[in-house]
DNA sequence: TCAGACTTTTGATCTGAGTCAAAACCCCGT
DNA sequence: ACGGGGTTTTGACTCAGATCAAAAGTCTGA
């Protein structure tokens, strides 16, 4: 199973078509970005641009950094500044309660945006944490706010986005407050790999950049259960799994246990 | 318990002082709303507005439409035109899966927003319903997304509601994950009881407007569950409870429910 | 005022997921 | 190539909360 030329994960190689390109070592602010020739344009940005509000959009994204895998982008408490647009790598980011409880509360990949927590009290109340070597677009709020007064599409956008992260985490609610482990497992490597296809991956095949622990927490189950409805599923034949490499053999059989059908 | 007379819950009393007010049976687009004299406007709208920016932002109030309880204020699937800020009464939204569990998301109250789930796809992806009479503001959509290009402090705001909707969310999937039954509900009393009183209400004491069934969907647990906590917790001295009467006894208490002290 | 439906409480029992423990596995840096 | 730390799997047992059931309470509208 599992070639290893098979596409089933972004890695940095898949993303690299972006001819103005930061050298290894080069400071943030040196960089000229490119949205116009970035190939995530159409995930963060919105469509049916203008060249010229194209090109306005682009001085919103101040410059880029990079964060190793392990490393913190923001952490809770921290001044919020900006949002972030993930290039490449893969994010978790968790919530804290008092006593040193945590929960996942997504996990980020790239063309998606980080840091819209930030925005109410001016403080990130999340930590951001990369799962692997990562690359970020930083985009200073104050200039979001200052330039989707000026150009309707990226007003639009930005509620969007906003929008689209309420409803997600609507749908994560239904998830915990309702359904079982094997539900929410299936449910979650459905809406993972739905992602990844999105971004021009395989279908039935990925890379899990997380530990069973982390997606536990994400689950609100226990690392030793989401191993345990791993091993069951692959006894049933839905799904392939070695370490983290997971292989979908029955997506419909993955889709009729997050929706049990009524049985005749 | 309970004295009838007890501030212990907004009632329409508590809401009256609008002189410019609508008359039973008068038809929402007849309604002149004035903003500038609602007592709730320092909950949906900005502070330090000019006087002038205050009238514009009046005009965002297109009408009020009264809504009986146990009705739909939206439901899914519908059309998404505007959001709707509460004036009196209380609401629940609910998401539902396809096969028919469905989830409260949410409970609000007066001065609280509602609809923001619309926004990324045009249309709703939860059911709001009433669950005492109510009145909502109603404030379509493209007349904020015009006026909060012109003034600043509504651009700020739309951004800061939608960001707090992220982050509560972000607080229940916490719940939902990582939390004990008992643990729910007595943050689930502490919430609901710390934003009444930020409306004006009793610290200690409340009454619910919701069955122990949709709190259970809340907070992940049975009915049943959730009226043996409520009997552990009176029990235990910590609350008095009389069907949806409340009143908290030892809110310290709770808040050691909610955040176990690490014992010396 | 009353009937009937909904809501809430409480008891008894069951079960899915948590906990504890140990072994296997794998990856990484030196 | 090896050692060691983190990760994953699996087993045995426990328990918090679900389920099933029945009775009591209460609200509502005719």
């Amino acid at each position: 199973m599992m070639e290893p030329d098979t596409k089933s994960h972004p890695g940095a190689e898949a993303l690299a078509a972006i001819p103005v390109k930061a050298d290894a070592g080069m400071s943030a602010h040196a960089i000229k970005v490119a949205c116009s020739n970035c190939n995530l344009r159409e995930l963060c940005m919105p469509l049916g641009l203008t060249t010229e509000e194209l090109d306005r959009i682009e001085d919103v994204v101040a410059s880029r950094r990079k964060i190793k895998r392990g490393s913190l982008l923001f952490r809770n408490g921290e001044k919020f500044t900006s949002l972030y647009a993930i290039r490449t790598g893969f994010f978790k980011t968790c919530v804290a309660s008092e006593d040193g409880r945590d929960q996942v509360t997504s996990f980020q990949m790239a063309g998606e945006v980080m840091g819209l927590d930030g925005i109410v009290n001016d403080h990130h109340t999340c930590d951001a944490i990369a799962l692997e070597d990562a690359e970020v677009c930083i985009m200073p709020f104050d200039r979001i706010e200052e330039l989707s007064r000026e150009v309707n599409a990226l007003q639009r956008h930005v509620h969007k986005i906003m929008s689209r992260e309420i409803v997600r985490e609507n749908g994560v609610m239904l998830l915990l407050g309702s359904m079982r482990a094997e539900e929410r497992l299936a449910a979650f490597l459905l809406n993972l790999v739905q992602r990844l296809h999105a971004r021009g991956f395989s279908q039935s095949e990925l890379i899990l950049r997380m530990t069973r622990e982390e997606i536990g927490s994400y689950l609100g189950l226990k690392l030793e259960t989401v191993s345990r409805t791993f091993s069951k599923f692959a006894e049933d034949g839905i799904v392939e799994v070695k370490q983290r490499h997971v292989r979908i053999l029955n997506t419909d059989s993955l889709k009729d246990i997050v929706n049990p059908k009524v049985c005749n």
